[in-house]
DNA sequence: CATGTTTTCTGGAATGAGTCAAGAAAACAA
DNA sequence: TTGTTTTCTTGACTCATTCCAGAAAACATG
């Protein structure tokens, strides 16, 4: 599907700037609204700051973007979509990946006692270092 | 134990802010940094908000307490700390709640493929309505 | 109880992500 | 082509959090 299907299909207007972020967002990875701003003014003349929030909100409540919010670091976009994936997290760098859904199908999870609450999604978030950063701590540990 | 023989247990030295904000995290719930400068001020003359901060990274180092970040808020201290429990967040007004672990023991999920990723922690967070909120969603397709 | 060293606290400025608001511009329905 | 609605621009602003330098308090030692 192009990038205008995909918007029209959900009921969106078709904009540059909204195209513009879908193909950045294709590119994959989990990127900041900086980075995508940064790769969307690669393709547009110009496009205002506030524009991108704006339609990354948008994407957003029609399921065509995904947003996380590891604690201590910015908001990040995804492209993938709809399959309940997770992420791991690494506590020396930032950088984060995908994990698939450690319990099978989405909601993979399920709390015995929720307090009244209806719950709708499970988020899981795995924490610790990644490859690069395990190196660095051993090589503190020989120093 | 009292606040002094739990400050000294983890090799902190023991101050009137250390003193006061363990008492207020004892009264439960999960806090933000606000809240917390507002109970302790009300035990002490006056503290300064950075010592708030100070305080809350020094307990949260040596695992006196816990800091939690769901997507959208400001971060919540809470005391309850060393069992893995997770949390239930309320998409209409932001309350939280305890849930515990949904499989087991900490850490409590094991994900299949972790790129490389040497995991200690698994977070989770389940998405819904709070009771309140629920009643609301119902009050407005009534309307 | 003094003294010196280290850690913690104060006060105030600064940062950075994100939001708000009003008007201009673009998209779409008719 | 026109009118209506949505989206984009610009620029000010909020709020949580951090940074900094100096003052004060805690504690190890004599």
């Amino acid at each position: 599907m192009t990038g205008e299907q995909l918007l029209r299909s959900r009921g969106l207007r078709v904009t540059r700037p909204r195209l513009a972020v879908l193909t950045v967002l294709a590119e994959g990875g989990h990127m900041e609204v900086d980075e995508i701003t940064r790769r969307v003014r690669n393709r547009l003349d110009s496009v205002s700051t506030q524009a991108v929030y704006d339609v990354l909100a948008a994407l957003c409540r029609v399921g065509l973007a995904r947003r996380v919010e590891p604690a201590g670091s910015p908001a990040l976009y995804e492209a993938r979509v709809g399959d309940n994936h997770h992420h791991v997290v690494c506590r020396g760098c930032g950088s984060i990946a995908d994990v698939d859904c450690a319990v099978g199908q989405a909601p993979c999870l399920d709390p015995s006692d929720t307090h009244g609450f209806l719950v709708d999604e499970a988020e899981v978030t795995f924490w610790g270092l990644c490859p690069a950063c395990q190196r660095t701590v051993d090589d503190d540990d020989g120093a």
